[in-house]
DNA sequence: AATCAATGACTGATAGTCGGTCATTATTTG
DNA sequence: CAAATAATGACCGACTATCAGTCATTGATT
């Protein structure tokens, strides 16, 4: 009876049209007029597709990690050791063409961390999971072709999160340069401690 | 003159004052005007003590990890294992008693990652650091006592951070109860592979 | 009288709402 | 079948409420 949107693609093409600014300002910086402008649209649209500032952050985290991911798992699964699969498991805390996304993904733990709903966190949790499960899959692999010791399955959630350590770590103290030196040497150590000797 | 006032002490009354309201409702939720009330002063006093609202966060956290840092320094040498030494480092991540604490740490997390300072990144900085050589010298002093592997130090860093990356992990999917096991796990597990075979 | 502390009314900015308009499609009618 | 009309979702920006932060004034002390 009248225009039907794509009202979920009309979500990402507004997300991504203002994905520079938030890199550039940080969301507190922006307001939802600016938003508005730079997609090209009324600012009581913005509200009929996003419940507010901070989910529009969501959206757009969720776009790029998606995109990011895809190429992820194909590059996990070229990978032959258990340790050069693990270290692109991590490739998103310092590959270099990630840092406006790290920028972005930066505002968003700051949100999730104290502004996110009940329903976020679910999904969240459920992301977390799901990634968390990859992760295990990885190291049960290396541990089945005897390439690293049974043990390594325990390390598995401490291992899991050092890259939010790192990055949250760096973050806080302004210094992202050396993600990357750090977080190898780690895995490099830990893989000397579990890799079966042959 | 006229009356003088301790500045530092009223600032920290002020901060102190306010603490419980920031744990209930968390910053985003609190007014200045609410703040004000509750420490019995007038809005604009407010701002003869804070640069704004983040800075009072920054003050509470300054304030109750002064506070619980002088009992943890006292429990790390009382206690005789490396093992029971690095536990302790983290059980602020786990401590059932400073569920509160960590609730405004998470406000501190948040505000630090998107809003600090050059002067706050730097405070911060020169905390880490600080924190970071007093964990090294805890491992150190194993490696020497030949209690672990003198590879552990390269593993300092990557195990400085899993508190956060636990911390940050588990709040963004707000399931804070199992961080315990979870640490506790991890540690046990790189401690039998450090530990050097008696 | 000089000086510092405290204050709360005021201002500017902005998040979010809501009533109304417009464009498009469905339905009716001649 | 074409024109007229009805219905509806998309879109909008003026408006409102709220609040952070300021500053001119008052009050207290020596």
């Amino acid at each position: 009876m009248a225009i039907i949107v794509d009202k979920e693609q009309k979500r990402i093409d507004i997300a991504l049209s203002c994905k520079d600014l938030f890199i550039a300002k940080g969301i507190k910086n922006i307001t939802i007029s600016q938003i508005a402008q730079e997609a090209g649209v009324g600012k009581g649209t913005i509200y009929d597709y996003f419940k507010n500032k901070e989910d529009i952050v969501f959206e757009i985290v969720n776009i790029l990690m998606a995109q990011f991911n895809a190429t992820k798992e194909q590059r996990i699964n070229e990978a032959t050791s258990t340790k050069a699969k693990i270290k692109i498991f991590f490739d998103f805390f310092y590959n270099p063409d990630k840092a406006d996304l790290r920028e972005i993904f930066k505002e968003f733990v700051s949100i999730s961390l104290t502004q996110s709903s009940k329903d976020i966190q679910e999904f969240l949790k459920d992301t977390h999971e799901r990634y968390y499960a990859w992760f295990c899959a990885i190291l049960q692999e290396g541990i089945d072709k005897n390439e690293i010791k049974p043990l390594a399955i325990d390390l598995a959630k401490g291992l899991f999160v050092i890259g939010d350590g790192f990055f949250i770590s760096n973050t806080m103290k302004g210094s992202t340069q050396n993600i990357k030196e750090e977080i190898t040497l780690h895995l490099d150590t830990i893989f000397k401690l579990i890799e079966v000797k042959q």
